[in-house]
DNA sequence: CACCTATATGAACACGATTGCAGAAATGCC
DNA sequence: GGCATTTCTGCAATCGTGTTCATATAGGTG
């Protein structure tokens, strides 16, 4: 196993000093164009590359933004990453990845805070206050997204969930729907608590009370254990809304098994992101579109601003859901 | 925004050398037990954390993995993402991921090697010779996984899937199948290439010829649109292999859509992978499994041997495939 | 030719850490 | 106390690069 060239290798090829070799990389440099070729070309030949750390070391850009994330359990998930990651490399920076369990997220963040990472997105897991001082004493700034903590000094990029939840009751009200169901999360998340804020507060203005209030996990097999037992019995709602489109699915199951139950008819079922999934037709899913790209510029130029303007008020930006009309409600 | 504490900083709030405060640090280094606590409590008063670029600037282990990924389409590419960061974490690395469609391989992965990687993972999308070579060249070594490259000098850990494709048939002609269609992907990935050809020698050896051969894009779409055209005519096939669950799933669709036609006594469909999806009661759908748990171990495996010794000789790991029988086939 | 300016280059320091070497302090033994 | 040994600490060099400063060279002008 061979060395990597370096800078002193390249000079000593092309017969110049050390720091022609790094103007010859650098745009602006003096440096003469014969100068220049030879240069390159000794590069090449060595197969040189500038060390991003070293050069991280001194300028104090290294590049490298941290990405946290929890485990992927779904297809809306991998949908943000894969396009956060790829609108990230557009933007030159590169994607150091902390994946960690809700329980894990302080611990790995801060031993991924050893890398002086120019940003953290969090996209998954909560993130306690201490470490968020922390990034703040390491003067690193914070963009959380898919959820939201206004007491804490960070950016954050989230679907605007309470105008969403009410969207959805009201297309469930407009169908005829009395006896509403909400099938949410854990209760300690961001996404089940706003949803089921506007899940309420939209209940109240129509003057109807919930007729189920449960809660699974975001899988689409909790979606159809809780259906089952939902729609089993005489009390059974005639619209469930479903804090995300894995549990719709899974709901949409139960009801198939239920004989004599009919979606929308009897049960009308509505979810929320609008995963690809949601549009196949043995769904046929009507969800409250949480748009991917619109989320995922934003968080870039959330972050953008932020680098350039490291000073600025901390902002909030809410995407704006939609409501994506399909057959099940 | 404040400036990151450095060990100078530390060294000066506690009154001893910078030198020390390194050592502090060093688990087997001859510090006073005195002097250590001194010195962490400084550190943890500061917010003091190593810089783990200079750290690797000099000891020359960044910890860094480059992870190569093209788009994640699907559950299957979702989870063993998922598995493979986060088994390198428990080991110590951190993945610097690099997103790329197959044809910005090669640049992309190129510019991430100014990061002074350790390896480089490539998960997906094709890699050129000259990359391989630049990579043996900077002395990082690569890793192939989910595909093969038997010409290069690079570790590869894939499922066997000619061993896969065969048990499919062999699956298919128990249950009486004569007219057995083919589904693949793009002939230039791995996979569809790998997969028809134990389909090819299976059929073979059962003196069957394909009922059909045809090639979508691995997603659910493509087996659907696929599937109505294949199942429409008098001469359909009474049995699908299809080169990933995705597309099988798409092709049950396109069955359930065809009046009269009935899975599997019609139209059986196997698929490939086992994605959580394919359990679903929904669907049901016996398939190939292609483990994700072995493929996740036996790239960690291979990293490290690799990493320790530097010189041995290039690995290819084959994974086994098992069929999991469900009610599609 | 003398002089000035614009352009090229190299020497040297900086970034934040690790580590070999040597000297200082502490300890043990006679 | 004198001396050897062990434990601890600081100095200084090092990793690979960027950048300032000073100097050297080329080119133009009178």
């Amino acid at each position: 196993m061979q060395k990597r060239a370096t800078a002193e290798d390249v000079a000593r090829a092309a017969g110049v000093s050390r720091a022609t070799v790094s103007r010859a990389f650098t745009p602006s440099a003096y440096v003469a164009e014969k100068t220049r070729v030879k240069i390159k070309e000794a590069a090449d030949k060595l197969g040189y590359r500038r060390n991003a750390l070293a050069r991280a070391l001194i300028k104090n850009e290294s590049d490298l933004v941290a990405i946290v994330t929890g485990q992927i359990k779904n297809m809306y998930d991998a949908r943000v990453f894969d396009a956060l990651t790829s609108r990230l490399q557009e933007s030159q920076k590169w994607g150091l990845l902390v994946h960690a369990n809700d329980d894990e997220v302080d611990r790995l963040l801060n031993e991924a805070m050893s890398y002086p990472v120019q940003a953290v997105i969090v996209r998954s897991g909560s993130v306690d206050a201490k470490t968020i001082a922390q990034c703040g004493r390491l003067g690193v700034p914070l963009i959380l997204t898919g959820t939201e903590y206004s007491e804490f000094e960070a950016d954050s990029v989230c679907c605007d969930n309470v105008l969403g939840a009410r969207m959805a009751v009201e297309t469930l009200v407009q169908r005829g729907a009395k006896r509403i169901a909400y099938l949410g999360g854990a209760p300690n998340l961001y996404s089940d608590m706003s949803r089921f804020k506007g899940f309420s507060e939209a209940m109240e203005q129509y003057g109807l009370t919930p007729a189920f209030i449960e809660r699974g996990d975001f899988t689409f097999e909790s979606g159809l254990e809780i259906g089952k037992n939902m729609l089993s019995g005489s009390d059974r709602p005639d619209a469930v809304f479903c804090c995300n489109d894995a549990m719709a699915i899974g709901m949409l199951n139960a009801a198939s098994k239920s004989p004599g139950l009919s979606v929308p008819d009897d049960v009308a079922v509505i979810g929320f992101d609008d995963i690809p999934m949601a549009a196949w037709p043995c769904f046929e899913l009507t969800t409250i579109s949480n748009p991917v790209e619109p989320t995922v510029n934003a968080i870039c130029e959330v972050l953008e601003h932020r680098l350039e303007f490291p000073e600025s008020p901390r902002q909030t930006v809410r995407i704006k859901p939609k409501l994506m009309r399909r057959l099940t409600a």
